[in-house]
DNA sequence: CTGGACCTTCCCATCATGGGAGGGTCAAGG
DNA sequence: CCTTGACCCTCCCATGATGGGAAGGTCCAG
């Protein structure tokens, strides 16, 4: 299988394909005589892999250490879990701090009219309480 | 002022100050003879500004905008509430797809025994069901 | 006059991804 | 046989916001 069909059947652009395989995330494709590479099944069972860990949001090398014990028949499951947990932590933490932004421009956006008037307690808020500038 | 003490003055690195004014977001510094940056009070009225709606996750390109209208006596706190609230938008899409990926992992990592065996439903979510490769 | 703390510009790295140039491969059809 | 178009290849550049560091200039205090 050349790499567009790889990409479509895995849901990985060809491009990202490519780049997983330079930073060492899988191995290098088979290649033909053409130098095109050339994908199993097998193959594109890896790249899903990697897509839907990239949909959950893990960064390539935490999916990295996904894939050893994926293919580790010696794994123990409370290692997989610990990096999903972590994640799941880190996740966490993001989705506070975004939180607490959307929560204090809540704040600041309610104080505002919203008119033609130029007063707006938003441009107030960043410019720490002095409305206007030049 | 110095640009190191516009550093501490306004929150924001030396490193981000001449970047800010490198990609046009301030204008040039004055400079003096030494060609050393000269800061303002005002200027560093405005970097912190910069800094503050860092702080709220708005992209260089809106505090660009919200620059604007800081010193546009003639604008309407309609287009600064606009926004702050396409902003808030974004923000809250990324939210959800974030709480999105934690509601998955937690569904996945609920059927994981976390011991030391190797079955684990995280990995099999991943690899699409088929537990084991290799 | 020297040391150290500051400043300058310029380049490189991050992270994951896309875009595009310049060129090779291959199958179908005139 | 040759062209056309759809693939593929490698290599470089860009994103967005930030940090690191090299090589060199400035300035003040000892």
């Amino acid at each position: 299988m050349q790499i567009g069909q790889a990409a479509k059947a895995s849901g990985a652009s060809a491009k990202m394909i490519r780049h997983y395989e330079s930073i060492g995330l899988i191995a290098p494709a088979e290649r033909r005589d053409s130098n095109y590479r050339d994908y199993s099944s097998d193959d594109v069972a890896r790249l899903q892999f990697v897509r839907r860990a990239r949909d959950l949001g893990f960064p390539i090398d935490r999916i990295r250490e996904l894939l050893a014990l994926w293919g580790d028949r010696g794994r123990s499951s409370a290692e997989v879990k610990r990096i999903a947990l972590d994640h799941v932590a880190e996740l966490e933490e993001r989705i506070a701090g975004m939180r607490d932004m959307v929560a204090t421009l809540h704040r600041l956006a309610d104080g505002c009219a919203g008119d033609g008037r130029p007063d707006c307690p938003i441009i107030e808020g960043l410019a720490g309480c002095r409305a206007s500038q030049g």
